[in-house]
DNA sequence: CGCCAGGTGGGAT
DNA sequence: ATCCCACATGGC
């Protein structure tokens, strides 16, 4: 039997705390924050414009990379004075995309970073501080569903669960779905199965990566696992002298 | 070396 | 609707 996703958050909580997302590198060392810019248990980031900004900046610049490519990237364009809408429309597209090198995918990011301040700039624009709609978002070209699901809770504090490949993964392993499952049946398993408010679901997807990266790799490390107990795949693999 | 990392858009079937 | 591929750096 599977647990329930409650159980599956009480579980990865108790063994790894709170995770202080989303990580903001223009903060790290400041006042609330740690040496790399995660908060120390609270909810109330972002403040202002330009940390609502780096928040979707780092979600565009985040995929499929490591968050260290990305780090590194949004220190640079930052060094640059690089922080708002204004600022990256201004740049030449060339001068973005050697900026923020790192983070891979450099052409292609340059042009969503370019499509998303134009978006915040334009005529019918994006508010800074009102939260924009999904459907507004993902018109975006380079805007996929994680993506604005990213900005709408970490930017906008939105009650929307962010479906990653972490998520997929574990929540295979655990056998709450199957492999292939779409977008919309992983995040309404999580609507439905734990409290709808936006520390919530915050929590839970920093939790869900924090626990892919150190139990629930692509190599499982069920070693020490917190919801093994719970683990379909690894009660399978226990049945049949599996080791770790 | 090869594999993996907090995806997305575009084209073919 | 669904599969397949290009896009790219950096850490282990």
């Amino acid at each position: 039997m599977s647990a329930r996703p409650r159980t599956l958050y009480a579980r990865l909580l108790s063994a790894y705390g709170p995770q202080g997302w989303w990580p903001l590198p223009s903060r790290a060392g400041k006042r609330g924050f740690d040496s790399r810019g995660y908060h120390q248990g609270n909810y109330r980031w972002p403040r202002t414009a330009a940390e609502r900004f780096e928040i979707i900046m780092g979600a565009i610049l985040t995929q499929n990379t490591a968050w260290t490519n990305v780090e590194k990237a949004l220190d640079r364009t930052r060094a640059e004075g690089l922080a708002l809408p204004a600022d990256l429309v201004a740049v030449p597209a060339g001068r973005l995309s050697s900026l923020i090198r790192s983070s891979g995918y450099f052409n292609q990011k340059a042009r969503k970073l370019r499509e998303i301040a134009l978006a915040f700039l334009g005529k019918s624009a994006l508010s800074a501080r009102g939260a924009p709609s999904r459907e507004r978002l993902l018109g975006l070209w380079g805007i996929g569903p994680e993506t604005a699901d990213s900005i709408l809770l970490y930017a906008f504090r939105k009650p929307v669960f962010v479906v990653d490949a972490y998520t997929r993964r574990f929540l295979t392993r655990v056998g709450l779905i199957e492999a292939g499952a779409g977008y919309d049946r992983v995040q309404e398993l999580f609507h439905r199965g734990l409290p709808a408010d936006h520390e919530t679901y915050n929590e839970m997807h920093a939790l869900i990566v924090e626990h892919a990266k150190r139990h629930c790799r692509a190599k499982p490390a069920c070693s020490g696992c917190p919801v093994s107990r719970s683990c379909r795949y690894f009660r399978t693999s226990h049945l049949n002298g599996r080791r770790f």
